[in-house]
DNA sequence: ATGATAATGATATCACATTATCATAAAAGA
DNA sequence: TCTTTTATGATAATGTGATATCATTATCAT
């Protein structure tokens, strides 16, 4: 994958200028409306391209398909935010620091994934009052 | 599923008697020992079940299959700590509380899932010390 | 113990995301 | 522009976890 293309542009675009992660599907229709006709197999292999270079990264939550978003420097460790109305991932840019001290004795912790659930502000909007 | 069988009896054994959350393959090795031949059909059908009882409740890990593990009251809500040698998983019956703060401005937290990851007790005494 | 019927085991099938195949289109160096 | 060669699109194939099928076995109320 080292020519430039329009679907290969089209993808990373769709990828770095969304503001959350993306499932293959989502980078697929994202992609349609520059590349009318491009197809589930180009973004699949894009992907691949893409995170072999580092350029993009995988986000896996809890019994969802992988999602995928830019790599940044300063982006390094962060958590999620899944919507309950939407299904949408949102970043959180902050995190509660260091879990160590739950794990159970003899257990060495040394990553934590967090993943928040609720309603985005969009779909705030959108339900009914109460 | 209203019948008491040998199978039945040995898989809800299998998920009550382990300390921790299995994977349907784990279910199917830990009902082997007691019931020689029994399949995985077998398994499947009685965690779901299970699950419509609430005697049993899925646990989703970030790109895992769904593991299994005792619904009880005093474990209501807890976390899990998934070990980077032996792939098992643990319950963590700690929780660091509200997250709400983290959350981008407008979006409304309902839930929270953490998973901390390491080396378990018995995978930490078999790596090289270091 | 017997009969009705539910559960099992073996395996075929499904669902689904992802990958492979291959003819065609399109980059990009000459 | 021409040529080489890579990327694409359409779709078949794959992998895998889970479910459906169905003949057989086992449970349990009578």
């Amino acid at each position: 994958m080292d020519r430039i293309t329009k679907q290969g542009t089209a993808i990373f675009e769709a990828i770095s200028l969304a503001r959350r992660p993306l499932l293959a599907q989502e980078i697929l229709n994202e992609s349609i409306a520059k590349v009318p006709g491009i197809g589930i197999a180009t973004v699949y292999r894009n992907i691949k391209s893409l995170l072999d270079q580092g350029a993009i990264q995988e986000v896996l939550l809890p019994g969802e398909n992988p999602r995928y978003e830019i790599s940044e420097a300063e982006h390094e460790h962060h958590h999620h935010f899944q919507c309950y109305e939407c299904d949408r991932v949102f970043d959180v840019h902050a995190c509660p620091g260091d879990f160590s001290h739950l794990a159970p004795k003899g257990f060495k912790v040394r990553d934590h994934e967090l993943t928040l659930y609720g309603s985005c502000f969009e779909c705030q909007s959108k339900l009914p009052n109460k």
